[in-house]
DNA sequence: TTGTACGCGTTATCAA
DNA sequence: TTGATAACGCGTACAA
């Protein structure tokens, strides 16, 4: 016989009403303290909880304890597989430590940003994993100030105390380096979106500046906007592949994002890959579908997400204490394919 | 000068107090009757709440008036390019509502399903967009006996009372047909993930056997997972193109996950696209840039997200009425390549 | 082992 | 235009 449940969810009352128990004891029941209860106590409440559907309501709980059992992730751009490829791996950690992940996308958009935070706070998330978009906002020192632990993913803020978990994007500058100039590639085009504010992108431009003197290597950076710049990533690369004289020549790539649009536009210039090379920080599934191959050097996104997930919950359990922020930086693996093979 | 923010966040009762007000006052500023408050009493509202970082506790608001302006959300695979790109449509229209969403990824397991229905359900959401990974779960039944609107993404569940929004399966598998016949490709071998219980992809492999006779194709199904099993995939693809005869042949791949693993796949045994035809359902970032372009079908994503959110919302603001379930089934759109051209 | 009573932060109702 | 007070559903001292 079942009855049918009410339209409303059924509380905690009306279920210890239907058991014929209290409401401590059902509240018991369900906070894993069933062993003080009764055998046959147990069997009536699991009993009535079922009929009705029962469910305790985490805003209540939440509001009781203070505890809302919930993570907030802040996503710049969530249509990049990196950002998704983290979030699966914050999303299994706070899962697998009974909390559960509340994401909000900016689109790279400070404003939104700026709403999304208030949001997230609005809702007492216990901790924070965040992608910034822009420079620290108000919201964001608010948080930091409150105590609320923060996790910088891949960029970092000054002036905000919070934890930082990313690539180690010198090593992975060097990686590149290193791989092309012992592939041959004497003169080389970094080209990278617009580095301002954001960290990551500056390490990276930054050591590559610095590392083609200590091996030899000649080359210049290239920044831009990849939407609606189109021509102007084309002419750079004409430019840059039409210099005088003809040493191996290669193109290495900042994101994900811009090993997409060079690929396309190395196509629709109809270059050669290898002959001039091409290495991409982040993997992407078709990588090795372009012939020959492109070279890239993969983010390990699981470690850094769980990382990620690994500082929040010591700081939750350290409240008090106030750690020195720490800083997680991982090592990529270079996955080395045709497009880096003269 | 600025107050050291409080360690807690501040309370309505905080801000009432700082202000000289009543929490009714307080509570008022902050729900849109700012209005019926004096100008004066707004501006200490307002200066106290700013300088005790105030915001309202959705926990408490959602608990006292139930309504947690919280919509949830299910994806299956969430490393899926089509998933998140529905699911940006989706949290965009729901942002635009002053809803945000819950995220959960179920990583197509069942028992994960349920584990994330219960806690989508203990959250209070108001509804719930779902792309289901398995057959509908008690947990399902439940949600949707109480009442709470419920959007089918892409897979449909007999038994659930919910709308369904869409790609229209069998126009997408006849439009495929349509283009592969008319450039000429005589026998075609339909690449599947196995069908069971996911009806998007049990509509599709139908289909496509209709249309075979309906057009004067031959042609066969291969369904099979894609882990684990690619052995399996070489064997199909190589015993249907050693066929005996020589008609031009074509493989169709029911969604991107399985382009990508026919693609691989094809490479690797060192085929032409194009002379050995190839069309996926679901356009991917890549499949212009694997040469000489594989021709896909466009999934309507963005539209497909605001029409779940649109369901959705229409249901709540008819909150009672309990109208019929409705199905929307939308066009995709052919991008033909190389791959198509023989 | 079980139950009573209070408070978490908010909004709704009613009175001033 | 404002304020006092009672819920909302739950957890938890404390009492029985």
């Amino acid at each position: 016989m079942t009855t049918t449940p009410p339209l409303r969810r059924a509380t905690i009352l009306e279920v210890a009403r239907s058991a014929g128990a209290s409401k401590t004891s059902v509240s018991r029941y369900f906070s894993g303290e069933r062993e003080r209860l009764s055998r046959e106590l147990q069997a009536r409440i699991a009993e009535a909880a079922r009929c009705l559907g029962y469910r305790p309501n985490q805003m209540a709980r939440g509001l009781k304890g203070g505890h809302s059992r919930l993570i907030g992730m802040l996503v710049a751009d969530i249509r990049n597989p990196f950002s998704v490829a983290v979030m699966h791996g914050v999303e299994q950690a706070c899962r697998e430590q009974g909390y559960s992940l509340l994401v909000c996308n900016t689109d790279n958009d400070p404003a939104q940003e700026r709403a999304r935070l208030a949001l997230l706070a609005s809702y007492r998330v216990e901790g924070l994993v965040i992608n910034v978009a822009g420079r620290p906002s108000r919201e964001l020192h608010t948080l930091a100030d409150q105590g609320i632990p923060l996790v910088l993913l891949d960029r970092e803020l000054d002036l905000v105390e919070a934890d930082v978990v990313g690539l180690d994007n010198a090593g992975a500058i060097d990686m590149a380096l290193d791989h092309l100039a012992g592939q041959g590639y004497g003169e080389l085009l970094y080209v990278s979106e617009p580095p301002e504010q954001i960290s990551s992108r500056q390490r990276r431009l930054e050591r590559f500046r610095q590392g083609l003197g200590e091996r030899g290597l000649t080359g210049e950076a290239l920044c831009l906007a990849l939407e609606g710049q189109e021509g102007a990533l084309t002419d750079g690369i004409t430019t840059f592949l039409a210099r005088p004289g003809r040493p191996p020549r290669a193109l290495l790539c900042a994101n994900g994002n811009v090993t997409l649009a060079v690929t396309r536009t190395l196509q629709r210039l109809g270059i050669r890959l290898g002959e001039t090379g091409l290495l991409g920080i982040d993997e992407l599934d078709w990588c090795e579908l372009v012939p020959p191959g492109i070279t890239t050097l993969a983010q390990p996104t699981a470690m850094i997400g769980q990382a990620a997930v690994d500082r929040l919950l010591q700081r939750l359990e350290a409240s008090g204490h106030r750690a020195p922020p720490r800083r997680l930086h991982y090592q990529p693996t270079l996955i080395s394919r045709g497009s880096t093979r003269r």
